[in-house]
DNA sequence: TCAAAAGTGTTTGTGGTACACCCATGG
DNA sequence: CCATGGGTGTACCACAAACACTTTTGA
């Protein structure tokens, strides 16, 4: 309190014309895969507005953190975990969308591994895993914030090794090429999949094997070292 | 520190029942060529903090504009034009980077048509076109801004047709080629860059043709039906 | 021995790249 | 007739796409 006071009056000394009337808050988009299906964290509200509508977790930017604190604050409330993907989407500031006082919103996305706990926090009744593919209705603009990730998920998907983060440590191809038809929605050739994400030289066998139904399957990890840009081209149409 | 916690927490569920702290401002990296050269309108800081250094255009949010009107405000101010391709960059939200106060910029980029003048507003002394390729000393993280846009920009170049918005309504072949050039900073083969970008479809011939000092060019301009985005391949390696 | 999933190569088509000369105009 | 920039085609290579069967394990 005494930190934000302080703060708040060096802008009145020294900032010329006025105070601030803007708010601002940090949400984020935190995605999954579970059962085959991309899910994103939702929170219930508990408060109007929007009370008992769906909204992605967030909450106001503290003055002495950063954009990216503020996210990553968010993200270890919600699941504990803060080694994740973790990337600013878009700032959403239309002037309605909130209908208590002109509020921006600073939108991160977060890639997290699958098997996940959560915790409804305060200010929210429950927390739930649910399907991009299928959103409740949602408060403010949440739905139009979320299917943003959405896109621009299948859109780094295409170019980049992002698609490992929503994966165990280890995992097995099959498991990388089902995260991928998840997310893009498409089914894909097993042989072509396995030879350019391989020829993308971002894996490394670990040795292991996965046993399971049918046959065993090798487990590979990320390469910690590998550049996560695939320059040379997109990896899927 | 537990006071101004729960204060801030108040806030997200409540109406805001307290002043915010965070200023927002929207800044714009506004980019022209000029002389076979990629430029970026300054403006030349009259007060404190960083007197005298360089900026992009921007300002304080006002509370009954969104962001996009913000950044269009701005580049009319110094620009006269509308009609121009703006585009969200990024949100910069670093705890220090105004020494006034805690403040966060929605940092926005603009393409416009070559031959502008521009307008030196209230707070500055001076604006100017300067090369991105060689930018003077700048206040706040306004290098960093113009030096992602730069990044964004050449990117975007490669997959989709906004190479246009940099040059008059009509224009040559070559031009479009110098233009691709000057940004990509690379030579580019002058067959394949035509057989693409026509391929591309984006281009419609007006029939016109430019004379100058040697054989007479075709004019085109840009389809306005065309699709922005290149979606088959990446315009360019 | 069967079910289930893992793993493996080849062919064909398309797009990318490299490359050099003639054309139309003004001075 | 010369200087200046505009305009054109082809051959080769690399990568993308389509496609079906064998292998290994547990039940």
């Amino acid at each position: 309190m005494i930190l934000a006071d302080s703060a708040a009056n060096a802008w009145i000394e020294r900032a010329p014309t006025r105070t601030p009337e803007i708010f601002v808050t940090v949400d984020v988009v935190i995605l999954a895969l579970r059962d085959d299906d991309l899910q994103v964290l939702l929170v219930k509200r508990k408060l109007p507005p929007f009370e008992g509508k769906w909204a992605i977790p967030g909450g106001a930017l503290r003055v002495d953190e950063s954009l990216e604190e503020g996210a990553l604050r968010t993200l270890r409330e919600k699941t504990g975990v803060t080694n994740v993907h973790l990337e600013q989407l878009y700032t959403f500031g239309a002037l309605d969308r909130d209908p208590r006082g002109r509020t921006i919103t600073i939108a991160y996305y977060a890639l997290v591994p699958a098997p996940l706990a959560v915790q409804a926090g305060q200010g929210t009744t429950d927390a739930q895993w649910q399907s991009v593919y299928a959103l409740p209705e949602m408060a403010f603009d949440h739905e139009e914030i979320v299917k943003y990730a959405l896109k621009r998920l299948r859109y780094k998907l295409e170019y980049t090794a992002v698609g490992f983060r929503l994966l165990p440590e280890t995992f097995t191809l099959s498991q990388l090429q089902r995260a991928y038809e998840t997310i893009l929605g498409v089914k894909l050739d097993k042989r072509n999949f396995r030879r350019r994400i391989l020829q993308a030289r971002v894996l490394e066998e670990t040795g292991e094997y996965r046993l399971g139904e049918g046959r065993p399957a090798r487990l590979y990890r990320y390469r910690a070292d590998a550049v996560a840009e695939i320059k040379a081209r997109r990896l899927f149409p």
